[in-house]
DNA sequence: TAGTAAAACGAATGTCGTTCGTTAATGGTC
DNA sequence: GACCATTAACGAACGACATTCGTTTTACTA
């Protein structure tokens, strides 16, 4: 059965397949992405290098997904919508943020995403010479807060801490993702609060 | 050959052969373990569980290697120098931490870490209901910054941007590991003065 | 209409992690 | 000091998996 009237593949197809394994299992193989496209593993191979590009895929794929940040009256809020859109288009996808990291690649749909943090961090008054430290950290930051989605709650296990303060801490906080996400708006707090009273050298 | 007078392995050697080979070839394979150690790949079942054991294993040897951070007279010195020594210990070795980020699990030294963390913020005047939240945003931007520090420049490819200004940013840094040293000095000054700014409201 | 490219398949390959049974020396116990 | 369970090596083998290649038939194009 070669060559059907309509392809049956495509790296969409793919992309989406691949990363409906890894919502639900945290993993996938070819195998399995072939199966669910009632197709066998080698013909994945006429539309995709290998297994690193269809990782890629998927992370041109969760950043189409997610919709445009909106530009808002001041910076603060623009910016601020910016970095959550940033983490939601990981977020909804927690399994899949560990592959993503794994190979440090970057995407087209990432790149255009600094534009518009470059843009905003000007008209905040940032210097052109500190401009990319100021999008590393707020990258650094979104990133690791991605990351902290897909750590288990195990990580905060309190039987393993040894400091009383942090044993009351683990138990006054909540568990899974309200947890996360509560961190992450506090974060977002301090951080913009943070670019917006300190005093910049190099005035723009 | 069996059962030598002296153990041929440990879980240490293990984990340094496997911290050696990932160091020099940014991956590493039980087979290539087992050659540096003048054994057969089977062998090393008698001394860890699996692969993931190894990096685990590891993860605690890092943090083993990298030296204390002091205490300091004032909380935010205290505080700049734990996340400080949390970010070297990653940054000692940069192609080991996308294996890191693949399986979240926890090492009793971070869990250590955090127990630090909570004191010296607790000291700091931040209420127990809040102190998990910070420190999640502390180790978020600690383990971005490192994902950083393995990232390859080529993500900061200025034929990739489209706005000028970001352009311009790009080129007017520097690349490799003194820029995301600086970017990483830069984000412990941001969060740590709004960390002393920031007014918490359930007071201690 | 002729010829090239595309897209599916089956078979085969090589790598790798892991398991199991075997062997012999070690270390503790009566 | 003699048993004996344990330990730590080995070799063989398995199974999963990503990847390659040659083949086949269809679709597109000049």
């Amino acid at each position: 059965m070669p060559r059907p009237a309509t392809p049956k593949l495509s790296i969409d197809k793919i992309a989406r397949a691949a990363l409906a394994l890894v919502d639900a299992r945290g993993e996938f193989t070819l195998g399995e992405v072939a199966a669910a496209l009632s197709v066998r593993p080698s013909s994945l191979y006429n539309h995709v290098a290998g297994k690193t590009e269809i990782i890629e895929a998927m992370r041109a794929l969760i950043f189409a997904e997610t919709p445009a940040a909106p530009t808002l009256p001041t910076w603060p809020e623009t910016l601020r919508a910016l970095l959550r859109r940033y983490r939601d288009a990981f977020a909804r996808h927690p399994r899949l943020i560990p592959m993503l990291t794994a190979h440090t690649v970057s995407s087209p749909d990432v790149v255009h995403m600094y534009d518009d943090m470059a843009t905003v961090l000007h008209t905040a008054g940032i210097p052109t010479t500190q401009l990319l430290d100021v999008i590393t950290v707020l990258d650094s930051f979104v990133i690791g807060s991605a990351l902290d989605i897909a750590a288990p709650d195990q990580v905060w296990d309190p039987t393993q801490a040894r400091n009383p303060v942090l044993i009351a801490a683990i138990e006054a906080a909540g568990q899974g993702r309200p947890r996360a996400d509560r961190a992450f708006e506090l974060g977002l707090d301090l951080v913009l609060s943070a670019i917006a009273t300190t005093p910049f050298p190099g005035t723009r």
